[in-house]
RNA sequence: GCUCUGGUAGCUCAGGGGUAGAGCGCUUCCUUGGUAAGGAAGAGGUCCCGGGUUCAAAUCCCGGCCAGAGCUCCA
């Protein structure tokens, strides 16, 4: 009777009949047969499973093809598996750690002698395409432990793995033709599954990713469905190389970093002086209009400093070493928070006072280690967009509110999407637990109350307080670790920062850190990025050029650059080499405006506006209606 | 810090045991230009540093320094 047929679930609220027994794969089938043909992979109970496991009575089985997203990470797992296949191959004695599915892509470790060459990458693709071709089915089988010790006998990597196992765990094998590995899959029925990859780099990579242990040799590569899609992300990587900001910082003349000043340390040049200029100019004048204070501190301070604050102890790592003056010791400051607290306990505060906000472009230094400095993204030396908001506990709310609010404001100026994420306590928090998650509902109400979707990064908070974390989404869809608001319940303890309340007892105040653009030097070599370098008006360096068509015209040009500095515009002019030069040099210098002035515009009291990118589509205005249209574009910050 | 790769003109790079190369940039001269490179001449080098091998090292070997890609770590 029943035991002849079951029922599973499909996505759409149907049911449908089997024989008990049936894999994902029967079930496509019993659809239809371009399903069946389709089919890659299963979710059964909302658990990604090969399609040849059983499915249970009563499961909802939704088929995965190479239409749904969550297919991808497994078509990359098996690319990694084919990967390993055809190493194994060309380098048997190559022992193999770990191979799976990452954000864009596959990698995995192996442990051999020689590390491999770029030569290797290509025969290792070769043999890849020949793995793929036997079309070997991906096989699954549990084994016991015992078992596992017999088969990975040579393989001390995965006999490591193996051994942490606990003895009822599923352990299984995943077999591909002449390669068998230790994996938990799922995978596609066959490497015949893995059309469109490439490998991409290799790289060292510590076993368990611990320093302490030996180093691994990692081939990174990416996998898609289509040609199509892998020809894409290729050139996305293509376009983000493209994008570097220090290689656009040296042809923009941005900025240099130089042997003799020190690795992490940045030498701003006039013209990226001039981006960050614009920056910080705009950024304090909003910040004053919402309600902030400007301080300034030192960059340097006792020790003693940093002993209240802990960092001694706890990041003294990442500080440059100290500097002695009979007896005092000095350190270069990592972090401005401790001297805007002294500032806040200069004198008493009332419960009238708050909230107040101190707000300083603080430049804070930190002893990184070399490996880590990169371009302006990772430095020594970096000032930063810092404030410290001193509340009451229930001043909370309405200030993460207008966080938010403020940051909506900001990204939106530079044209940046981004996402929200609230991380709440971790295990080792301090203090009352009771206080801490409090203060994460009060965190999660304001996120809600503002209809912001977010993610929740459980204990990911700090042990001082929960934070929501503002990720930055650029113009190539990239990711960049952004604004963050951060509360503080301890440095209020270790600094005994307090008010008077209306009751006339002292409470401790609730410290927000919060930074908006992040670093300068970090928030700029992004924007060069975000915006390939092409700034939009109101950031650019150079706004304007002006292009007399020979030198007999210069005097009438210099005339027209005069007119758009009194509007505020920052106006160059290039009468050297031949127009086609300067036109060709100012396109590459990526100017967005260029007036060219020759003969008809001299007479006529025209300029003839070239905008960046347009080509010959140019337009010839009155001088004034340009001037005009220029310093519309800076005053609205027009996104182009 | 670790692994790998690299370091030759201001930049991008070729070369490679026996006189140091190209393009771009720079300087000067000619050209006075109408929309993405006009022409010519010239200057410019500790071939990263130190040691070794060799009759001879920019080139081969060893060590160091610096940079890049990752790992680890982070604004």
């Amino acid at each position: 009777m029943a035991d002849e047929s079951i029922q599973v679930r499909l996505p759409d609220g149907s049911a449908i009949e089997t024989p008990r027994g049936s894999s994902a794969a029967d079930i496509a089938a019993g659809i239809g047969p371009g399903l069946a043909r389709a089919a890659l992979a299963a979710v059964v109970d909302d658990e990604v499973v090969d399609l040849a496991r059983p499915v249970s009575p009563g499961a909802e089985v939704r088929i995965l093809t190479s239409r749904d997203d969550d297919a991808l990470p497994v078509l990359r797992h098996s690319a990694a598996h084919v990967l390993a296949t055809a190493v194994r191959e060309l380098r048997p004695g190559a022992g193999i750690g770990f191979g799976p599915s990452i954000e864009d892509g596959f990698y995995y470790d192996f442990e051999v002698d020689e590390p491999f060459t770029p030569e290797d990458l290509e025969a290792f693709e070769v043999r890849m395409r020949e793995v793929v071709a036997a079309d070997f089915p991906f096989e699954r089988r549990r084994i016991s432990k015992e078992e596992g010790r017999e088969l990975f006998a040579d393989d001390p990597l995965k006999l490591e793995r193996l051994e942490e196992m606990a003895d009822d765990e599923v352990i299984t094998v995943y077999e591909d033709g002449p390669f068998l590995d230790l994996c938990r899959g799922p995978h596609v029925p066959s490497t015949g599954g893995v059309k469109h990859f490439k490998l991409l780099s290799t790289a060292g990579a510590y076993w368990r990713g611990d320093e302490n242990r030996q180093m691994l040799q990692r081939i990174y590569g990416t996998a898609f469905f289509s040609r199509k899609a892998l020809d894409e992300h290729l050139e996305r990587l293509a376009e983000a190389r493209r994008r570097d900001h220090r290689v656009l910082g040296r042809e923009l003349d941005l900025f240099s970093i130089q042997e003799e000043v020190g690795s992490g340390f940045i030498l701003w040049h006039p013209n990226g002086g001039l981006v960050r200029h614009t920056v910080e100019e705009f950024l304090k004048t909003t910040l004053l209009e919402h309600g902030y204070e400007l301080v300034y501190s030192p960059h340097v301070a006792r020790e003693e400093l940093y002993r209240i604050s802990g960092h001694l102890e706890v990041f003294s790592e990442d500080m440059f070493p100290p500097m002695a003056d009979e007896g005092n010791r000095f350190r270069m400051k990592p972090m401005n928070c401790p001297h805007h607290f002294m500032i806040y306990r200069s004198r008493s505060r009332s419960y009238r006072d708050l909230p107040l906000r101190y707000a300083e472009l603080g430049t804070c230094y930190r002893y990184e280690r070399t490996g880590t400095l990169h371009g302006m993204l990772r430095v020594r030396s970096f000032t930063q967009d810092d404030a410290h908001i001193f509340v009451r506990e229930d001043q909370i709310s309405d200030e993460y509110h207008r966080l938010l609010g403020l940051v909506a404001y900001l990204l939106d100026v530079f044209g940046y999407q981004f996402e929200v994420a609230l991380s709440t306590r971790p295990e080792k928090a301090i203090g009352d637990p009771a206080v801490y998650d409090a203060a994460v509902r009060t965190l999660a109400a304001v996120l809600e109350e503002r209809g912001q979707d977010y993610e929740v990064d459980e204990g990911g908070g700090a042990f001082y307080g929960p934070k929501v974390d503002i990720l930055l989404v650029d113009a190539l869809g990239r990711k960049w670790q952004g604004p963050t608001f951060q509360l503080d319940f301890l440095m209020p303890e270790r600094f005994g920062l307090d008010y008077v309340g209306s009751d006339n007892q002292r409470h401790n105040v609730v410290v927000i850190h919060r930074t908006m653009l992040g670093s300068m030097e970090r928030f700029i070599g992004g924007l060069v990025e975000h915006y390939a370098g092409a700034f939009p008006v109101w950031l650019a360096p150079e706004q304007v050029r002006v292009l007399p068509v020979s030198e007999v015209w210069s005097e009438s040009a210099r005339e027209l650059v005069d007119l758009l500095r009194a509007k505020g515009a920052r106006a160059q002019l290039d009468d050297q080499d031949t127009l086609g030069y300067r036109i060709r040099e100012a396109e590459v210098k990526k100017v967005p405006y260029m007036g060219v002035v020759g003969k008809r515009e001299a007479e006529a009291g025209t300029v003839a506006v070239r905008r960046r990118g347009a080509g010959r589509k140019q337009v010839v205005m009155e001088r004034e209606a340009f001037a005009g249209q220029v310093a519309e574009d800076i005053r609205s910050r027009a996104r182009w």
